[in-house]
DNA sequence: CTGTAATCTTTATGA
DNA sequence: TCATAAAGATTACAG
């Protein structure tokens, strides 16, 4: 191992950073090293300070500066641009703490009173941080999430490779919406694999009444009579599941579509 | 002025606080004579540690507990139950500070990047105080608002978004078996829909050299050229997905063969 | 949640 | 065809 060319892997994540961010600049090119790296374009934005994709823009503020920028009614205005842009508009607070409140005049009760506002109203996240280079590592962390790592990665599913056949099918059926390890549980012991699961699902229709609200289920899943298992159940998965109606894009158009149409 | 009988105005706002959170109804109790005063109710919360309305639960998490509630999961199941009960979910970090990082043993980037997903999720909102003090002020300026002010409080529910269409497919298909988010990305891109995936696994074949080794995959598959598919991704999970020779006994086998005999 | 190490599978190469 | 090594992905575990 002495000597040996070991290379650690390394990602590499992109951003737009205003050209006045200087520190943050900085920060990012001492950082070069770590295990994500931050390789950013330094352009004058007027919206955002840090700009991690078409959907994430961030407003830094430092702490000592909160304040001043809440009650002169600077921050509002900002934020209210940077929600129309972008789709997760952040709010990066940096090094807020007691020594802040002290040294400005401002009444905490308008800064808290601002910082409820905007909890309640859920239209831009806060993001809190302790220090300049803690600022750096939450916006790779960030990009890390949106350019990286992409897939949801909700619950990591992480099916124990020494389950039984039967505990591996219904954690797979458990994949479906709506969809807990009983119903899931049910549903294969009643029809006996997991392809008949799906089919299942594909044959069974929705009744609706005359009114086109939603009436009952028709088929073999009626009779498999569980709790849960309706119009909802039927027509949630069967979008999940047969859809076409999405444009994913890692490959290129072309070949999918070669290699979708040799599907019978 | 001096000598009047000028009443300054009082709001009275209320709430309910887990009894276990002794310093914060001491703290509510030493703020009494301020202008707005919290009238708290002391009674065990199963979910929140303060519930201020039906719409709004707050989970208060002091800095130093922060990073082992994140790695032990404590946290995200709880918020979880939180965002389940309340329209409007609130985490409320108390004192997170450079002292807190130094003393846990938690590496900083699970910690921002577990508040990466919560400000990318955007399911809860983060709050973010100095110390005790803050924390009843912040609180009290959250009821202050729901209570009196009321103007538009509630939230627009911008985003109700749980996951998006595609994250619930490769959520499915990680089940399959030596299958994880980046094979399971690539398949639905490629192959459009989780069925088409079920499809083609199984008009996939596994071509087998005159010894009777597995030398690799016939079919719609062999053309998606990514490592992890081949010979034994396919036969593992054509059993998971079609082999019927497994006997689970939940209900009836009548029943069941009644069931399963309707599907084409 | 992140980092790292161990394990497994496919793929390329050489005999 | 077999054997081996290299590359990539998944799983398991610790902090």
């Amino acid at each position: 191992m002495a000597g040996g060319v070991k290379t650690k892997k390394i990602d590499y994540v992109k951003g737009i950073i205003d050209d006045r961010e200087h520190e943050l600049m900085r920060m990012f090119d001492k950082r070069r090293g770590g295990s994500v790296v931050m390789e950013y374009e330094s352009r004058r934005l007027d919206i955002a300070d840090i700009v991690i994709s078409d959907k994430i823009g961030i407003e830094r503020k430092g702490g000592p500066d909160l304040p001043s920028s809440i009650t002169d009614n600077r921050l509002p205005d900002q934020l209210s641009r940077l929600k129309e842009v972008y789709e997760v508009p952040i709010l990066m607070i940096e090094g807020l703490n007691a020594q802040v409140f002290k040294e400005t005049g401002v009444n905490i009760h308008s800064i808290y009173g601002y910082l409820a506002k905007l909890a309640c109203k859920r239209e831009i996240s806060v993001f809190l941080t302790v220090d300049l280079e803690h600022t750096a590592i939450a916006i790779e962390r960030l990009a890390y999430r949106e350019q990286i790592k992409k897939t949801s990665s909700v619950i990591a599913r992480s099916c124990p490779k020494k389950a039984t056949l039967m505990e591996q099918r219904v954690f797979l059926i458990e994949g479906l919406l709506n969809c807990g390890d009983k119903t899931a549980k049910i549903l294969i012991d009643m029809l006996g694999t997991p392809a008949n699961v799906i089919k299942a699902i594909e044959q069974t229709k929705v009744l609706y009444t005359s009114t086109g609200r939603e009436k009952g289920i028709e088929g073999i899943l009626k009779q498999v009579r569980i709790r849960g298992i309706g119009p909802q159940f039927i027509l949630q998965n069967k979008k999940l599941l047969f859809s076409q109606e999405i444009s994913p894009n890692i490959v290129s158009k072309l070949t999918k579509q070669k290699v979708q149409k040799t599907l019978i």
